[in-house]
DNA sequence: AAGGAAAATGAAGAAATATTGAAAAATTCA
DNA sequence: TGAATTTTTCAATATTTCTTCATTTTCCTT
């Protein structure tokens, strides 16, 4: 447990309630008052985005496209526009509930759950098994075939974020943001070099190269 | 795809227009006008459950703990009572969304996406369907017929963006503009020469030609 | 209906680009 | 300081992209 969720809210009175709420049920919360404030504060430790839309600087459907670019982090948006063309935006923007404001916080709280609860499996389990891949997660151990390898931090990065997300490509600038964070100054390249060391370790055609794109590994059959 | 769904619901008028709705959406539907026979129909191959609280010999509360008992499929209630206390009743147990009535049938199907988007197992990202091509943009796939087409990166946005406005017409132009960006300077002849090979590989004619303006991929019938 | 012009297609080779492998340089950590 | 790791750099290789031109198809004119 102990799931922090970002709050991004300028009315203070809000912020209050859902502070004292929400802490109490056990969530660790993130604030900020603006949009560009949201997208900084946000990042993978964030298990839960409530999401105004009249915000200063960026409105909530430009912070929520930003944070969609990069991840799919559950978003609820908390907002006094309950007219159905803002909500429909909303869900196109693929949030994943639409709460008018005045609101229940007990029903808040309710959605929040009942959204946490549908979560995939990335976080909650301590492995990641893949083929005759083993990745235990808490002891920071990678086996393959029973023998253990050893790997770098960087490249057990890259194999754990890319065997959470099997089937889905990843661009070297997505992976970047993702291990490296995406203020980091380095060279693109870095990621192939890791990529390049990380299968030699391996031994096993499990990355494929998507030319042009990035990296995949693919879903198991 | 071609996701089932369960409509337990004693009223005439709210089978009709979710009838009428989605399955214009493209989701096969189930009804059952009693909570015993919402029991009845419930099966394995049920992908989400839309449930009325107020129902004849069981109530929708009853219906809802016995399907959780033995599956975790997506329930939302979708009811008269829009007190807050029938609600709080609904998410203990362990429903995933309660929608007052009267609602808007757009809302209710942002919300299933929503839902559904979240689901573990099937989750396969963006996808674009065409008679029997399947694009899939997240791990940058195409099938045809199941068996998978490797396509380059010019030949897969090509692809993409016809079948993403199928009907349009794309003069050689547009296509440049659109994907090679508006300030490169290559032969307009450079598209024919993807085109064809794109026609080669998947083999269909999928892609017509409208001499003396360009290509355009017709809408399904 | 025949001939000619315009447009589209097919194919092949050249040019450009992306990826890999490898190794040197820089950095971090103990 | 020394070892391990991370980052940069660069050449070799592989693949894609682009150009060009001959061939085919379509459409228009007579």
């Amino acid at each position: 447990m102990n799931e922090k969720v970002l709050i991004v809210e300028d009315d203070f009175d809000i912020q209050s309630i859902l502070k004292n709420y929400l802490e109490d049920a056990g969530y660790q919360l993130v604030f900020a008052a603006d949009g560009v404030e949201g997208i900084a504060r946000f990042n993978e430790k964030i298990s839960l985005v409530i999401l105004d839309i009249m915000l200063p600087k960026i409105d909530g459907f430009g912070v929520c496209e930003v944070i969609r670019s990069k991840s799919d982090v559950p978003i609820i948006m908390l907002t006094a526009l309950a007219d159905e063309k803002s909500q429909l935006k909303g869900y196109a923007g693929k949030i994943d509930d639409y709460i008018p404001k005045p609101f229940s916080a007990k029903i808040l709280l309710c959605k929040m759950e009942a959204i946490l609860r549908r979560r995939c499996a990335s976080d909650e389990g301590e492995q990641l098994i893949y083929k005759n891949l083993k990745m235990d997660l808490t002891g920071h151990h990678v086996f393959c075939d029973g023998t253990e390898v050893v790997l770098t931090q960087k490249e057990f990065e890259l194999l754990k974020i890319m065997l959470e997300n099997k089937g889905k490509v990843f661009t070297r600038q997505m992976l970047l943001d993702r291990i490296w964070g995406i203020d980091a100054y380095v060279e693109e390249r870095i990621v192939d070099s890791h990529l390049k060391n990380l299968r030699k370790k391996l031994s096993g055609s499990y990355i494929k190269t998507i030319r042009g794109v990035g990296y995949r590994i693919d879903v198991e059959k």
